[in-house]
DNA sequence: AGCACGCCGACT
DNA sequence: GTCGGCGTGCTC
């Protein structure tokens, strides 16, 4: 410390505003003890005490130099961090996101930050299992908190609080954590190990022309080991993972061969994490080359970005897009800029991080929700050093720590997994990542074969840049897609079980082709309800307002709401009668009537219930991948991004659900879903089949899949969504309104709709119930404002519902009623 | 959101 | 006489 800073800091007392990981309006002032004057800093971590006995680590969000008037602040306690964990851009981004989703600071601090860097009192510490840490270089606090833990097994930060008897241990366990002795609110998790194949590399010494022509020349005497070498090279201009099998296919040289190469050292072997399954490319290469296509799309979007911040991208599935992306990470890089590339939560598998690895090697970091909190931890440390130039990540992968980002591609824009519905902050990422990119002056890519209607209302109406990918990379053809009409079937006693002739005669075919079939029904479960055929009674959750699915897997009846579990119902409770039937079909029972049909076909399972655990979704994809079964069948899992070259054949057991759901997005997401759905069919070379089942062959979303025609599709619900007052030409805010007396929800909802109507008139309408009216014993109303674009600040709209609110909250009558808001519900 | 402080029923 | 029900109000 020099002797000036020592001078200035003296005498001066600071006070800091901090933001508590909690649902609170404020943020709170706490006076900095002069000894930590030259520490203190925005964006940093401090230890406070917040009520009596609460102590919560906190993000320091302004220094202040005058004291409070109204109280005397504590103190706080501690400074955790030598180096801030959250700078400018990110408190501006958490401003940002508090005031446009109507949430408190806490609340997007909570979302944020990964849960080892919210340490507060509960929080359970466990021992790392971590070998070659010599105890001795330990305090004596240190060594006694490693002690307790081989006792205890787990401690809370208030344990060792006790146990040490003082109220600052955050430093000391962040030093114990940061040395890899602890871990942090560990999940245990379960531990799939990824399938490991082992690939050939040239050794470094022949790594030049020079040094290939020595080893070519020294084997001379051995033309079959010059043969596999000669193999090799070919291979490597368009391969980026030789396997020993790729020589032998190539030229006639048996396994011998290669193993002495590797003995003499020619050949060194790399045991790699097998990709198993592709996003969009179809074969990333580390040196691939744009086609004409691809090259103009590219130059196109450069030429966007000179303008404009945001570019969407629609592309057709198999078109080539996650090359352009890669291209434009790698020059964004080459820029000294970073990258964010965001995924949905679903697409983000070892195989498409994998390729990326490959490509960015050790720059790249990867960052989602399975992984535990320790290893979340990690990438946000790496990120904050500049450690990482890339990150592939989920939604929450906005809130990184980036200092000096140029580029995000939003990929699948359109995915509705990318808005967060609870709990608050309820954000869509891909808005979120558009104000990101605009802290940062980063450009942003929004990519997608179905654009949201949004994105490609701005993109038309020249808010953001357009350019389009129209044909399919190489060879590969969209399918051809057969609508057939499921009543007319049972008519002519075509249908079997569900499957109509066509249908089971297009799966048998696929089987004794050796080709594979993908069976899409979005319902989990065996059956979505059970019902008495003799009064009509229907089994419901205790807890919810909706029917209970039978799994057969667990054999009882579940609720998808709230979990509630209970066995299966052989007489009805309403009359007595033994009629229980069961209604509807799930994957489960689409899965048991295939079985009865073809008994020889191997049928697996895609569904929440079967990739179960962190690697569940991995293991479910490689083991079809490698043909250990010929059936999948799966809910909308089966979906996104993958890549099976074997697939000839998709079904779509049933549509009408889908299309025929009450919500103004129901024709855009039926398009989307079974555009993509159809998308997995004949990739690669092959030329695929896509067979839907409805009962609405003429719908006209039906029509527009068939003709792949998303321009049609778009113009339709243009034209609706203005009628009817729904986004893109009108903002929507929902308002649920809970409580646990349905006459109080619905009395209170009263209340603050016309407490709103005051302001907002006829924008506002409702209460009502919402579809599901009950969730967890609590009922629910449900008020929703359609806010027009123009001529409205939507931060005054904003300001009146805060007042109504806090209105509506001064009325005793009210207590007990808790509101939630979620702004761009969709 | 916690969690203590506070004013009315069933127990040693 | 106390233990304890959960209503309401605060946390710098």
């Amino acid at each position: 410390m020099s002797e000036a800073s020592l001078f200035h800091h003296d005498r001066e007392t600071l006070f800091v505003e901090v933001i508590l990981p909690l649902y609170i309006a404020k943020t709170y002032t706490y006076r900095v003890p002069a000894e930590w004057n030259e520490q203190i800093a925005v964006g940093k971590r401090v230890i406070i005490q917040f009520g009596r006995n609460k102590i919560y680590a906190a993000i320091v969000y302004r220094m202040v130099k005058e004291a409070p008037l109204q109280y005397e602040a504590k103190y706080i306690l501690n400074v955790i961090d030598d180096d801030p964990v959250v700078d400018a851009h990110q408190l501006a981004l958490w401003e940002w996101l508090s005031a446009y989703y109507m949430c408190y600071l806490g609340e997007v601090m909570q979302a944020a930050l990964p849960a080892a860097l919210k340490m507060a009192s509960e929080t359970k510490i466990v021992a790392s299992e971590q070998e070659g840490l010599d105890r001795n270089f330990l305090s004596d606090k240190g060594y006694m908190v490693m002690e307790a833990l081989d006792v205890a097994g787990e401690l809370t930060v208030n344990d060792i609080v006790k146990l040490l008897g003082q109220k600052s241990v955050f430093p000391l366990l962040k030093s114990l954590f940061d040395h890899g002795y602890i871990l942090i609110s560990e999940e245990i998790k379960d531990r799939f190990k990824p399938k490991r194949k082992s690939f050939l590399r040239l050794s470094k010494e022949f790594g030049d022309g020079e040094g290939i022509r020595g080893l070519l020349d020294s084997l001379n005497r051995a033309p079959k080991q010059q043969d596999a070498v000669l193999a090799f090279l070919q291979l490597r201009k368009t391969k980026a993972e030789i396997m020993r099998q790729d020589i032998m296919e190539l030229t006639a040289v048996g396994a011998g061969i290669i193993g002495s190469l590797i003995e003499k050292g020619v050949f060194e072997v790399d045991e790699k994490v097998v990709s198993r399954f592709a996003g969009e490319d179809l074969a990333i290469t580390t040196n691939f080359v744009f086609n004409a296509q691809q090259q103009r799309a590219f130059d196109e979007i450069k030429g966007f970005f000179e303008e404009r911040d945001v570019v969407l991208l629609h592309g057709v599935t198999a078109s080539g897009k996650t090359q352009l992306y890669i291209r434009l990470i790698e020059e964004a890089i080459a820029a000294g800029k970073n990258a964010l590339y965001l995924l949905p939560e679903i697409a983000l598998t070892t195989q498409i991080t994998d390729r990326l690895k490959l490509h960015f090697g050790d720059k790249l970091g990867v960052y989602h929700s399975k992984f535990n909190d320790n290893e979340r931890a990690e990438v946000w440390h790496k990120v904050l050093k500049g450690e990482f130039k890339v990150v592939v990540g989920a939604r929450s992968s906005v809130f990184l720590p980036f200092n000096n980002l140029g580029l995000i591609v939003v990929d699948e824009e359109h995915e509705s997994s990318y808005k967060q519905y609870d709990p608050a902050p309820r954000y869509h990422a891909r808005d979120t990542a558009i104000y990101l990119g605009h802290v940062h002056q980063a450009k942003v890519l929004l990519g997608s074969a179905t654009p949201s209607i949004e994105s490609y209302y701005n993109a038309k109406a020249g808010k953001y840049g357009f350019v389009e990918l129209k044909e399919r990379f190489g060879e590969a053809k969209l399918p051809e897609i057969q609508v057939i009409n499921i009543a007319e079937e049972g008519r002519k006693d075509q249908m079997f079980s569900y499957f109509s002739g066509a249908l089971l005669q297009g799966i048998t075919d696929a089987l004794e082709r050796k080709e594979q079939v993908i069976l899409f029904q979005n319902r989990r479960g065996h059956t979505p309800f059970v019902q008495c055929s003799t009064c009509g009674w229907v089994a419901k959750c205790v807890n919810c307002d909706v029917s209970l699915t039978y799994h057969k897997s667990s054999n009882h009846l579940h609720c998808h709401y709230c979990g509630h579990m209970e066995p299966p119902i052989q007489v009805c409770p309403a009359c007595g009668m033994p009629h229980i039937e069961s209604k509807g079909f799930g994957t489960e029972r689409v899965e048991e009537e295939l079985e009865l049909l073809l008994p020889a076909a191997r049928i697996g399972r895609l569904d929440l219930d079967s990739t179960k655990g962190k690697y569940g979704f991995d293991k479910v994809i490689t083991a079809f991948d490698d043909h250990e079964f010929d059936v999948l069948i799966g809910t909308q899992m089966v979906a996104k991004g993958l890549d099976f070259g074997r697939v000839s054949l998709i079904g779509i057991i049933n549509a009408d659900a889908m299309i025929n759901f009450p919500d103004f997005r129901a024709y855009e997401r039926a398009f989307s879903l079974f555009s993509q759905v159809a998308g997995r069919a004949g990739r690669r070379e092959k030329e695929g089949r896509v067979i839907v089942q409805t009962h609405t062959p003429n719908h006209r979303v039906l029509e527009q899949v068939i003709e792949h025609n998303y321009e049609g599709m778009f113009m339709t619900e243009v034209k609706e969504r203005k009628n009817y007052q729904y986004p893109p030409f009108y903002r929507l805010i929902k308002m649920d309104i809970r409580h646990t007396d349905m006459q109080y929800a619905h009395d209170g909802a009263s209340r603050l709709a016309s407490l709103l109507r005051a302001n907002l008139g006829s924008r506002v309408l409702g209460p009502e119930p919402p579809l599901i009216s009950r969730v967890r014993n609590h009922f629910i109303q449900t008020i929703t404002l359609k806010i027009e674009r123009n001529n409205v600040s939507i931060a005054k709209v904003k300001e009146f519902i805060r007042q109504a609110i806090v209105q509506f909250e001064i009325d005793k009558s009210n207590k007990g009623i808790r509101i939630s808001i979620d702004v761009d519900p969709y």
